[in-house]
DNA sequence: GTTGAAATTAGTACGAA
DNA sequence: TTCGTACTAATTTCAAC
């Protein structure tokens, strides 16, 4: 309320406009593809791949970096090899009007590595990263707990991450199975969106919300899961 | 069932012990720090960052990159910028004995940025990122339901996404408030969890499940959230 | 937007501590 | 192991086209 309403972070609404002050053309995407997969590569072997020149890869690299397209490059770590093998995720549900001490807070939990405001039954979500199961239940019950813009927290462990890629690009989905489901309009739709879609299934039962009582059951068919690679 | 039971990719059960065949020390784990923050640094910058000679540097990243420690380098993108600026999270169930239908089909799916394997009222967390929210309900409703080993959705939208470290490391959290619980215990816990701790608050109601009816209201506290940063 | 040069820097291979 | 140095190869910058 003591600001303006406009979308300031990532994911948020749907004011952001493609290309503010930097066009988006065909070669950017390309070279954004080229360094999501390798963010080492020399702007020369940029230009080689892309298909453009030296002079060109550097003009359109550093228009990237300045224009924040390209935020930073980084490294991905194995975290089994550095001791923090234990991923969970953290739903809490936030006091309204405590949003900011919420978000102070965060930034004092260097463990944590992810956190989104989400639509639905919870009002975030939170990643965290730790060496075993006590700690994030130490984080969770002594920490999170503690602070009183948490209401509530609902915690579940990360069995296997099956699935990583470094950043979605749009070029992306025209390699998936078919094309795109409509010719990519320019903008975003309406913010506020609140929804919680739901597939639900004749075997489950029709107007139940999902399966709320199965709490355990998910390790079954986690050994067939093996051999998919 | 067909394979051994040892864990593949990451994030897995506990049996990753740190360091198989590379000794993590501190200089490793602060080389990771360096190349964590800026991945394009070169290795001479690297060394100068750290405090070691080019030589131990540069044995030090292959060792790194050759042991599987560093997966590999990425850029970070502004997703408003590509065109990708509607991010939900998609919580399914999954038919048990069809999780390798289910991952192969996966693989089929561009968009997705992360999934996951979680115990708790779901089994698997699916993160895409989209162009409108229209794409998302098409995803779910055309896509994700048309495979059999999907039994149900649950969508959320994600409406900021307030932090995202690039990946935390060991030696963050002796930045945060206060030292590590205990004394870093160098293997993990019991795999199969299948918890879902919770900290229910006397406001909300004692035993319900955490507010299943709030699907709207998260919206209040979040023009004050702007000004925190 | 491209090519081709010079200047700088990165990567490698050694011996010594 | 780690460091320091010299050597070679590559990249980046800057110029003209």
């Amino acid at each position: 309320m003591t600001e303006t309403s406009s979308n300031s972070g990532s994911g948020g609404g749907a004011t952001g406009r493609i290309g503010i002050g930097l066009e988006m053309d065909a070669t950017h995407l390309k070279i954004l593809e080229v360094l999501r997969d390798n963010g080492r590569v020399s702007v020369s072997a940029l230009a080689e791949r892309v298909g453009i020149s030296r002079a060109n890869a550097y003009t359109r690299f550093e228009a990237l970096r300045a224009d924040g397209v390209i935020r930073r490059f980084t490294a991905e770590i194995d975290h089994q090899r550095t001791g923090l093998g234990i991923v969970a995720l953290i739903f809490v549900t936030v006091r309204q009007q405590m949003w900011r001490q919420f978000r102070a807070q965060l930034a004092q939990m260097p463990e944590v590595e992810y956190c989104a405001i989400t639509t639905g039954q919870h009002d975030a979500m939170i990643q965290v990263r730790m060496a075993d199961v006590a700690e994030v239940h130490a984080m969770v019950t002594e920490r999170l707990a503690n602070i009183p813009a948490v209401k509530a927290t609902e915690t579940v462990f990360i069995l296997d991450e099956v699935l990583r890629r470094p950043y979605v690009l749009p070029s992306d989905r025209d390699r998936g199975r078919g094309a795109p489901r409509r010719p990519a309009s320019s903008s975003g739709a309406s913010a506020s969106v609140s929804a919680s879609s739901s597939t639900p299934e004749p075997e489950q039962g029709q107007g139940l919300p999902l399966g709320k009582m199965r709490f355990v059951g998910a390790a079954e068919g986690r050994a067939a899961l093996r051999d998919a690679t």
